[in-house]
DNA sequence: AAAAATTATGCAAGCGCTTACATCATTTTT
DNA sequence: AAAAATGATGTAAGCGCTTGCATAATTTTT
């Protein structure tokens, strides 16, 4: 296959492969960046010498000569998250179709780390960013703004954000499902949110619900909304706390879907039916909430497609040097066993 | 913040730096790649000239005068796997401290994609390569050999595996797990694997099993062995099928735990009470395991661990200039609900 | 205090590509 | 078939850093 193992020779480079084809490494060069531009005859020669000598081109070489890295950056919260991993998968394997290499890194919900992970993308001469979510260091979007680089945020679409924003509205979608609650009779809800501080998915979502709530007559009591780390056992204790400390209350707005999970088996644990002495509802419709037991109503928020929407229009914009224009992906409240009507209404 | 809003000029160099703290380029460098060498009234010069200009060093300009990135690549099968991004998100972690940068690449279980991954991560310059498993393409094997990319294989202990492996011995996992099953009285076992084509862990677990159950003259016909893709709902489907063509089934073997979770859900939907009825095992003890209903015994694998130190070795490797050393982690059976006594036994 | 040893810094030659521009080859036009 | 137009390739000057070596500055030794 490769000639690198006979001879004890150092990685090929263009150079190695012109020569064996007879040509100007410019001519290489073309050969990948213009192929339409060299003769047929010319490109078989060079096609054949790459082969032979096993030439990788030298992306750090390109990205410098040509000021321009086929690189987009995303800074994730975590891929621990399942929503999240399955979208930068889905925008990986978009980009990569198109030959654009997707750089990850987490920031783990740290504002500072998420600065630190931009400068690194940076550092590496990203040609465009994906963050997530509308709430960061006004440092961070300094760095960005002043290196010029094109962006978008993900998973969230505040109407109130100017920034370009490709993502779900979490705060209507938890509105819709407040109302979801409210129409099977419930009155005495309780709320598990995560943790809202420096993330405005949970923050919309759980206001989209407290103000449904709230519209309809319902305050909901600072002692029924209770913030958890995205964590089963937690999110069990929780939910044990809510129901203990606060009585006869017959549904349960969970913030996202481990969280529900967790509430879920906290309420088989203490004897619970789901939904006929209690509803759970959770929010993302990761995998695993349709193998619940009961099945979990919850919001389907389509991750992957918005992964793939998002490096589709990330680079449009860093290849047509035009703004990233934000797009409101839609959500779906998906009805199954885990919400019922208020028992005794 | 950044003085380059305020002027319209292009992005800071080192050489803006040298100049503004009047030094030159190379000190500059020097700040960075050997800061004791440095005068301390000089570095405070040039650390303030590099906030001054907000200065970010260009990584591939580094790389290329250098040789070296400061990056290790890493192809994954796919990122929804909760397995892989829990280790691939505490690899990154890891090495993030240490400032290298982890390039991230999924090959979605195709060896002819994780060819060409490899290959992106070579014209990267990636430091080091993981990999995870030991089945692939010659080809890929000879790329990375021919240039020299110190490497290790991950998530696998092959004892007849000569290349550095950095995980877990699947095998006796499967045995043990199935020492366990027989333990209670099973006799009429199913197993539900994952695809084992390319696939070396879904081998190997399910070999584990089929040779305690052998050892113990138990034979497992071809029927009651179905294989099935990563997925809930096509589990539960094989679940289903298991149980019908198959009569007394007592115990389900299962290679992993998002097809237990499957085969678990549909036990329920038949009707059938785990353990009472029936019993099922899962692999891996991802997160979910714990809140499923019961609670799923499986066999627990410290993916995060496991990244960390592939991190640790791979970065070791690569900066001693030394071969990656093998290391096998340790599995544990993580007994819970799921699993009981044989019925009438 | 001069000499020797030790640091700190600068100089300048690349690293492996890309890409204007120039040149040479081929086709098309007249 | 020569001229004009078009196409294919080469030349060479960088891209923004690193680093071996030379030199200058400082500290230590005698």
């Amino acid at each position: 296959m490769s000639s690198l193992d006979k001879t004890n020779q150092a990685r090929p480079r263009a150079k190695d492969v012109a020569e064996l084809a007879g040509v100007s490494t410019a001519t290489v060069s073309r050969y990948y960046s213009e192929p339409s531009r060299i003769r047929k005859a010319t490109a078989d020669r060079i096609g054949q010498a790459i082969k032979t000598l096993g030439y990788v081109p030298d992306l750090n070489a390109k990205a410098l000569a040509s000021r321009r890295a086929d690189v987009i950056g995303a800074v994730v919260p975590t891929l621990e998250n399942a929503i999240f991993a399955e979208g930068i998968e889905a925008m990986q394997a978009w980009l990569n179709e198109r030959n654009i290499t997707l750089l990850v890194a987490s920031s783990n919900y740290n504002p500072d780390r998420e600065y630190q992970q931009v400068e690194r993308l940076i550092a590496h001469g990203v040609a465009g960013l994906l963050l997530i979510g509308t709430v960061r260091h006004d440092m961070t979007r300094q760095l960005i703004d002043s290196y010029k680089v094109p962006y978008c945020l993900s998973w969230c679409f505040r109407a109130t954000c100017n920034e370009p924003q490709i993502g779900f509205d979490n705060y209507a979608a938890g509105y819709a499902m407040g109302e979801e609650i409210l129409k099977r009779g419930h009155k005495s809800i309780g709320i598990l949110s995560g943790v809202r501080d420096w993330n405005d998915r949970a923050t919309d979502r759980v206001q989209g619900a407290l103000d449904v709530f709230a519209h309809h007559g319902l305050s909901v009591p600072e002692s029924r909304l209770i913030e958890v780390p995205y964590n089963h056992e937690l999110s069990a204790q929780a939910m044990e706390r809510l129901y203990r400390e606060n009585s006869g209350i017959t549904a349960i707005f969970c913030a996202n879907d481990v969280v529900a999970a967790g509430a879920l088996r906290q309420a088989h644990t203490l004897g619970l039916r789901v939904p006929e002495d209690l509803s759970i509802t959770g929010f993302d419709d990761i995998a695993m909430a349709q193998v619940m037991t009961p099945a979990l109503t919850t919001v389907r928020l389509g991750h992957k497609h918005m992964g793939e929407v998002a490096g589709e229009q990330l680079l449009r914009a860093v290849e047509q040097g035009v703004p990233v224009s934000s797009l409101k992906i839609p959500y779906h409240i998906q009805i199954r066993d885990s919400l019922g009507q208020c028992p005794g209404a």
